[in-house]
DNA sequence: GTGTATATCTCGGGG
DNA sequence: CCCCGAGGTATACAC
């Protein structure tokens, strides 16, 4: 990794047109060759930025950075105030635990979360625009996919109602219901969920992972 | 701004847990004291973060940054191979050109570019779900309610369908139709546009900015 | 490769 | 403050 903290202005020309006016900024070049342009606040995303694979092209002081695409950043230089280099090899990479993949692990195994006497029958069931996420029966036999988020919005439950349209036209899931799960529902999804005759409820994380995995079946 | 190149492991709790095992990276942290982990590589997305606000406690080898949200990120270090700090001073700030707002204004100054005799009624017309882009009228004087994106994906013809069921309800709208508009319209996205009967067309930036703005009403 | 869904998304605007 | 939409989104994964 090669850090440049300069005094530069940057030209994005690309997908939409960018400048920045000469300042001081920090300049990361990464191993892949990935450039990005930091000011010195605003949260991680840079300024101004380009991503692997590119070219790197240094002339005196300004660097053209492009990529097969045909988009350029070019950076000028004023004043250089450092310029180090150091090799950190490959990361062993980051370990995550409470996504969406794993909140529809712990509520397959708790489907009784979902309502009283509710069953799984397949997680990932498939439908041809994509897999829903859990396809439980509920204590009727009646079925139901449910569809897990972390964050309830408007999206997701576009996204079930378009797998329930295809759904309910398999004869064994005539009359299909649906259910959308998150951690927290916004309030423009339950109304467009209520609106589309489907039924949504948020669950908490901790309390889900309180409970043993599904100690109802082993009676 | 302080650079830090260092061997670390790094545990983040928070809205998800997370671990870095050992090993050599950056730490970058910012003068709103934001902290970003970042390996070498993987685009600008720093393997850890946490926003500004927060507070920095540093003890021997040992940095616990916490914020009000209650999140904490705890860097435990055992080899610092690099240190600087360089102070910045505000940024003068990024130039755009090119987004989906210009190119909603360029349209509004233009009606006539998305069908002869077309006449702007308002821009981002309210509905109870959100505004839409360009309420307009066509030759004939009916209503017709255009999104504008940047990208025309599925999605935003989604969004554009929902607006459409909301604003034919006002007896004023009734009967409105929808016109999908963008750079470049993804085949997805005109299948889905048609099916729902909503037409679409593809624009382009440049030859819309080089029209002066709106010589037809100036007769 | 395109298409689809996620994200500790980030960022900015409006109520 | 939260809600909502856009992003040069980036990223992973399926097809």
């Amino acid at each position: 990794m090669r850090l440049v903290v300069a005094r530069c202005s940057v030209d994005y020309r690309g997908r939409l047109d960018a400048h920045l006016p000469m300042a001081l900024r920090l300049i990361m070049v990464k191993a892949d060759g990935c450039v990005a342009i930091h000011a010195d606040g605003g949260a991680y995303k840079p300024l101004n930025w380009m991503n692997a694979p590119n070219t790197i092209v240094e002339d005196d002081s300004v660097w053209v950075v492009s990529n097969p695409k045909g988009e350029t950043l070019t950076i000028t230089f004023e004043d250089v105030m450092a310029d180090l280099h150091h090799e950190f090899g490959t990361d062993p990479g980051l370990v995550k635990d409470g996504v969406e993949a794993h909140l529809q692990e712990l509520l397959a195994a708790n489907p009784d979360h979902l309502g009283d006497g509710m069953v799984l029958v397949r997680r990932e069931y498939p439908t041809d625009i994509g897999p829903v996420d859990l396809l439980c029966r509920d204590a009727e036999g009646n079925p139901v996919a449910v569809e897990v988020k972390r964050r309830g919005d408007i999206d997701g439950v576009e996204q079930l109602a378009r797998y329930l349209e295809r759904l309910d036209r398999d004869p064994m899931l005539r009359g299909i219901q649906g259910m959308f799960v998150a951690q927290v529902v916004k309030p423009q999804a339950r109304t467009l969920a209520e609106a589309r005759g489907i039924s949504w409820q948020e669950v908490d994380y901790d309390e889900l992972r309180g409970i043993p995995s599904d100690e109802l079946r082993l009676f």
